[in-house]
DNA sequence: TAGGGATGGGTAA
DNA sequence: TACCCCTCCCTAA
């Protein structure tokens, strides 16, 4: 499940969960096992998200380090008891004073020096949940490249934590045809797409799953399992009834309404 | 019960 | 662009 949204939240959940706490560091798969030696026992300071990627900061280690946790398609998190045992696939167990947590299938989990840090958050792009986020930044990089909207929208250096699910929404929503080229997207129609961008990513982050039809909050989670998402793997335009076609863009497939978005 | 796709992305070519 | 990894889950048989 993760785009960005579910990332944000995940970060949001481990700092209420750890912040400040004292944690015990294990990996029952043993893929982690080194790193968790060195972790084992720290204070977790915090838990940060950007773009789909997350970071875990310690407090006290002999030497500084980030945890980068990647989920990829099949990483996923886990609440647990204390009193729990593990899985044998549990990439890392930690555990705070109340409950446990155990990650497991992610695509990266790694013990990062400061520098490498930095040389790859320089990589994300904008995250449309971080307040600091620059829309200007991804308005330049739209304006200088002819490749098409499609590919664009899921170019995580430009914008960071969106996914198949949400750029083939967007794209409906905003009636973008997914090839036209970036640079031909109008000042206007940016706007409305960027902060649509972050009403919907929010909204993901608060109702732990993707929902675009609705304008309000409550209109979004009011929406039914099934009845959430204007265009995704459906059949038929909820729009005008036509068929939905699908084309691969950035290797991933899009799905979209030739008549609505015809341009 | 086996197989394949998936809300992802790095790497090699 | 193709391939690979990682795990889960749904579908077809």
């Amino acid at each position: 499940m993760p785009e960005g949204h579910t990332i944000f939240r995940h970060a949001r959940d481990q700092n209420d969960l750890f912040r400040g706490e004292r944690v015990r560091v294990s990996s029952p798969q043993g893929r982690f096992a080194k790193e968790a030696t060195l972790l084992d026992g720290a204070t977790f300071r915090v838990a940060e998200s950007r773009g789909k990627h997350l970071f875990w900061r310690f407090s006290k280690l002999p030497k500084p380090r980030v945890v980068h946790i990647h989920l990829g398609l099949a990483g996923r998190f886990r609440r647990k008891a204390l009193s729990s045992k593990p899985s044998p696939n549990v990439r890392v167990r930690i555990e705070g004073e109340d409950s446990a947590l155990d990650l497991s299938g992610p695509a990266i989990c790694e013990l990062l020096t400061y520098p490498k840090l930095r040389k790859l958050q320089a990589r994300i792009g904008e995250d449309p949940l971080d307040p600091e986020a620059d829309p200007e930044r991804v308005w330049a990089a739209l304006s200088r490249t002819r490749r098409p909207m499609g590919t664009v929208l899921l170019d995580q250096s430009v914008i960071g934590g969106l996914g198949n699910i949400y750029r083939a929404e967007l794209l409906f929503l905003h009636r973008i045809a997914p090839t036209l080229p970036a640079r031909e997207l109008d000042r206007a129609r940016f706007d409305a797409l960027w902060a649509d961008s972050v009403r919907l990513l929010e909204a993901g982050v608060e109702l732990e799953r993707i929902v675009t039809r609705g304008q309000t909050l409550e209109q979004l989670r009011a929406r039914k399992r099934g009845e959430g998402l204007w265009i995704y793997k459906r059949a038929r335009c909820r729009r005008c009834k036509r068929k939905v076609e699908t084309c691969t863009l950035a290797g991933r497939t899009l799905y979209y309404c030739p008549k609505c978005q015809a341009s």
